[in-house]
DNA sequence: CGTTGTGAAGGTCTTCACAGCC
DNA sequence: GGCTGTGAAGACCTTCACAACG
């Protein structure tokens, strides 16, 4: 699970479901898509829900097969059902605790994003280095010292978080994430992060995504001159 | 080049360069990677720069080779030839105007990214619907209005949109700036965007990303209870 | 020597095509 | 008739293992 594999042969060590990276990684877009659908629409087909989602019809129906089978031959899949069959699939039946680390620009934008509580996660802490942030409020969280992190990590059970500190700082963060027992990171940082086995990170990098625009951005011109 | 698909077999039709997708995702990475190291160090070995990026050496080397023979054997790569042939590469080599969509805690927390400027990347304009927020600047940017999106993009050139905007409003967005000729799109909103073929988008989204970590989470549970 | 570059092998993911079922 | 579920085929990606080379 190291990271800079979004969804590599490395898979998690003990699984009991075998679903396959790519498709865990489309089940939250059909999650919101069938979310998004008017509360008339009780059924669906593959092939609405792949326009919608952006996936061929025979992606959709693999992927769902996965979760067992759950549509009607003739009719589609219902949209209650399977929408609560995929919350299942991806843990969401609980809540989770988040710890936000870093009350930047970014840090305090996270804790102020608004779709947070709809899929069960609450952000129970958001630290910073900065004695000059301590105690201010940002969108209802309270920033502390990072001096706290252990102790927000035990206390408050926080199962997910969130580097959204300077790259020079992240690894340090990370080490004492782990170190306090939480084993998925969602890191912000342009950085690599270096993290035990056990421990699950995704990378979010703007830096990345812009560069990955730019390579098909040359590619198209240089195809069209 | 939908949405959706993060790097499918719908590879955009005209390409000169015959690299494969899931290397040009990784190769941000390693050009990070060799920015970051030590001034003092000019070579690197696949084995060193695979450790630093998280990813097998073989994987490194076969990314590199696309670019052609650069290395050296029993040596290792040159860092400053290396670095300079990626950005070739990514087309790194000219600079690129951004305009920001949405200028709430999201949209000015991306204008004030300070990794932006780096990498060649240029914010031209913060635009925003509502109207108490014009003429506002945030790090330096000042908040135009929506409806000078066009002109913003016809006249200052722009490459790149970035959607910041809640999900209701994205797809409008996303529409305007297809038809202000913009065919590179970083989605942040919730949604999947629906563009023509000719214009590629990136989705970047916290949710999907918490989803996909709570997946691991559970079945590292299941598995140790 | 040590390291690159690469064919070949082995996985994983997507797409097709159609049997099976409502 | 229409749509799901799925084996099979094919595309893509990673890893191995080693020849080639400075």
């Amino acid at each position: 699970m190291a990271e800079g594999v979004r969804h590599g042969p490395n898979v998690p060590r003990v699984l009991k479901t075998n679903i396959p990276g790519a498709t865990v990684s489309r089940l939250p877009i059909y999650l919101r898509c069938l979310n998004d659908l008017p509360a008339s629409v009780n059924t669906c087909s593959s092939e609405q829900l792949g326009i919608i989602a952006g996936v061929k019809s025979a992606q959709v129906r693999k992927d769902l097969s996965y979760l067992g089978s759950y549509g009607v031959r003739g009719v589609g899949y219902n949209v209650a059902d399977l929408s609560g069959q995929i919350k299942k699939a991806l843990g969401l039946t609980r809540g989770y605790h988040v710890v936000i680390v870093g009350a930047g620009n970014l840090g305090s934008a996270l804790a102020g994003y608004g779709g947070f509580g709809s899929w069960g996660f609450e952000v129970v802490g958001l630290v910073d280095v900065d004695p000059a942030k301590i105690g201010a409020i940002h969108h209802g969280v309270t920033i502390e010292p990072i001096t706290n992190l252990e102790e927000i990590c035990s206390q408050r059970e926080v199962a997910i978080g969130i580097v959204a500190t300077p790259s020079h700082a992240a690894q340090d963060v990370a080490d004492r994430l782990a170190a306090a027992g939480v084993v998925s990171i969602l890191n912000f940082a342009p950085t690599v992060l270096h993290v035990p086995d056990s421990v699950d990170v995704r990378r979010v990098d703007l830096s990345t995504e812009l560069q990955i625009l730019t390579f098909h951005l040359q590619n198209r011109e240089e195809g069209a001159g």
